[in-house]
RNA sequence: GCGGUUGUAGCUCAGAUGGUUAGAGUACCGGCCUGUCACGCCGGGGGUCGCGGGUUCGAGCCCCGUCAACCGCGCCA
């Protein structure tokens, strides 16, 4: 007997004389037998996956969750005239025969490709109308579609396969944090609204008539608190809240994370905690790609991430890596590059792109730039010497020059070509050739300006220009910590000092660091970044009350401010509040990369779709009058 | 809120330049078929070409508006 066990199904084999006894649903699952059974009565349960009816004789593979069994039925069955009724995706309970197949019609795709079950007795379980989306195959369906009938969507192969590597997924985390002496403890899920970071989800209160609860945004202060209340290590599969709109690696409403906190730790402990952690899941489940070892992850500033990658959140599968070719412009022929590195704040930066070296390239880059806003992309390429060129040296005509050259007689080399190169001149054009380290067959993209304005426009050309020049290695898992986030920025248009992450991270150097120019104050907050998405996020906490408030009168809140809005936190911390730190991973990204989807709704059961609703559910929805008049609340109409 | 892409049968898609009754595959219904495993063969039903307006003798196709889906920007401590 393969088949797996199947709770609540004995696993005995139920021989034909004792049939009767049988479960009332199966004796085995759609993958479990095999010519070990031959001859023997089975019953099975499961979906109408294929019919193939022949008149005379007709074959049904029946699916269920574990596998696929080819039922045959012919006149000879008293079940027959019923068997010939059924319908794709009815749900059924069949008795019948194991039988061999015949050496010439062994199915070696199909596990259970061995044998056959003769059909004697059929009952119809659940019948099936006419199919909105089929789940044979592996045709494409509208998105609403498969949302509005998620229950068939989520009965095809590929959606079984993305929800019980979720599980298999939650479980390895689960074990690998237990492993590391974490427990994990649940916090609330109705909870008070915190002003800080997204939109929250109201929740309004009857026995508080005007007041409402929130949905947490993350179980972040319950973890800082559970510390303070002596745990030390804590985790929770937590699903977390935000009223946001989606982006196709975010979900709206709601999303789970690995949440973990620990007292009497550095930077360092986290990271040396969490990393094999994320690290294993990746190599149980990455389906043999590479995967970074944990040890090797490199750990990048956000200043450095920003101008090598262009982003907080790098592809480092992508080689590429940006740098400031400032120097190379100023004073140089080219006009508006000389002359917007007279203006302060602004910098020229280059972006290498060995093998990109085609005009044709270069051009289609180009206009990428300018679809994204920017007024456009220099560039310069290099190739062989053209015999134009040699000619135009040489004082010879360009048949001399194209003889010479096929002859040997004169050294070809290389040539700096575009527009940029011209303006510029060869001096400055060999000198960031050889800070770029490129060559033949090489092109560099330059873009200037104040970084801020122009750097994540440069991060996406990056990855456009890995992508297309195939130097992005797609078989592997490219892990980095970005680390010494600022913990302030300063709003351009108004000026205003402003967390620029979270509030609750401590400043790198503690209070006397915050004396100084609040935009120089870095935190000890990190993100895990890993091909181009945030995987994880975290930091050290602020657990002093002084250096708290000190903080947050630099952001412009006062201390009763802070006393009102996270006046439970901050009391805790007066009562002998740990050193401790922690980070959440976001499980749907990791998920979806393991899964190899590029959205994250392909990796969630029940997702809402772009506009936050849930097609199946009919969620958002009116409530009854009663039940606004319970809570009392009135609508105000929508004037439109 | 803004930008991009898409919208033709239940589904996937085809319909050069505007021109007869809008097609194919698949699904569905009926018939035939005793070895298929994407079974096969014959037949059938199924369309306000997202919606509204305009240009034209004539619009699936051109123009304007609008709606929806997705992707992105803003947003995301």
């Amino acid at each position: 007997m393969t088949s797996r066990p199947i709770a609540g199904v004995p696993t005995r084999k139920p021989s034909i004389r004792r049939g009767n006894d049988m479960h009332a649903y199966r004796s085995h699952t759609c993958e479990g037998l095999n010519k070990d059974h031959v001859g023997q009565t089975v019953r099975l349960s499961g979906w109408v996956h294929r019919i193939r009816d022949h008149g005379g004789v007709l074959f049904i593979d029946l699916r269920d969750h574990y596998g696929i069994t080819q039922l045959i039925c012919d006149p000879d069955s008293p079940a027959f005239a019923e068997v010939e009724k059924v319908r794709s995706e009815w749900c059924i309970r069949i008795d019948g025969e194991v039988k061999a197949r015949d050496e010439s019609l062994i199915n070696p795709k199909l596990p259970t490709g061995e044998i056959e079950v003769f059909i004697r007795e059929i009952e119809v379980l659940g019948a099936a109308e006419e199919l909105p989306l089929i789940v044979f195959g592996d045709q494409e369906y509208p998105e609403e579609t498969r949302l509005r009938y998620r229950y068939l969507d989520l009965r095809r192969e590929a959606m079984q396969r993305n929800m019980t590597l979720r599980s298999d997924v939650v479980r390895s985390l689960r074990q690998q944090m237990w492993d590391r002496k974490f427990r994990e403890y649940q916090t609330p899920i109705i909870t008070a609204s915190s002003p800080e970071g997204a939109r929250d989800f109201l929740v309004p209160s009857r026995l508080h008539p005007g007041k409402f609860y929130a949905l947490p945004q993350a179980p972040q202060q319950f973890k800082q608190l559970i510390m303070v209340s002596g745990f030390d290590k804590y985790f929770q599969i937590a699903p977390c809240f935000r009223d946001e709109d989606p982006r196709a690696d975010r979900s709206p409403t709601d999303f789970y994370q690995l949440d973990m906190e620990m007292s009497f730790v550095s930077q360092q402990d986290v990271f040396d905690t969490i990393s094999p952690v994320i690290a294993g899941v990746f190599e149980e489940f990455g389906g043999g790609r590479k995967v970074d070892a944990a040890a090797d992850w490199p750990q990048i500033s956000y200043r450095d991430a920003a101008l090598w990658y262009g982003s907080d959140k790098p592809d480092l599968r992508n080689p590429i890596k940006m740098q400031v070719v400032s120097e190379h412009f100023a004073g140089s022929g080219f006009a508006i590059f000389a002359k917007l590195l007279e203006q302060d704040g602004t910098q020229v930066r280059a972006i290498p792109a060995p093998t990109g070296g085609s005009r044709k390239f270069c051009d289609r880059m180009n206009a990428f730039a300018q679809k994204e806003g920017l007024p456009g992309m220099g560039y310069i390429f290099w190739r062989e010497k053209t015999a134009d060129a040699v000619a135009q040296e040489q004082g010879i005509t360009v048949k001399e020059a194209q003889a010479k050259l096929k002859s040997g007689e004169i050294e070809g080399g290389m040539e700096a070509a575009g527009p940029l190169a011209k303006n510029i001149g060869p001096e400055r054009t060999e000198a960031i050739r050889q800070q770029l380290g490129l060559g033949i067959g090489d092109a560099a993209f330059f873009l200037g300006g104040k970084p801020k304005a122009f750097e994540t426009v440069a991060g996406r050309a990056r990855n456009v220009i890995g992508e297309e020049l195939g130097l992005t290695d797609k078989d592997r898992f490219a892990f980095a910590w970005i680390v010494d986030f600022p913990i302030y920025e300063k709003d351009e248009e108004t000026g205003k000092i402003d967390f620029e992450h979270n509030p609750f991270s401590m400043p790198q150097g503690g209070m006397a660091a915050l004396d100084g120019d609040p935009l120089d104050v870095l935190g000890y907050q990190y993100d895990l970044a890993c091909n181009g998405y945030e995987l994880v996020s975290g930091a050290i906490r602020n657990h002093r009350p002084e250096i708290m408030f000190k903080a947050f009168e630099i952001a412009g809140y006062g201390k009763d401010e802070v006393e009102k809005r996270f006046g439970g936190m901050v009391n805790a911390f007066r009562f002998g509040a740990p050193p401790h730190g922690g980070c959440a991973a976001g499980i749907d990204r990791i998920v979806m990369l393991l899964a190899d989807e590029a959205n994250i709704r392909e990796v969630i059961m029940f997702p809402m779709n772009q506009r936050a609703e849930d097609l199946m559910m009919n969620a958002p929805s009116e409530p009854t009058s009663d039940q606004l008049m319970e809570l009392s609340l009135r609508v105000i109409p929508q004037d439109t």
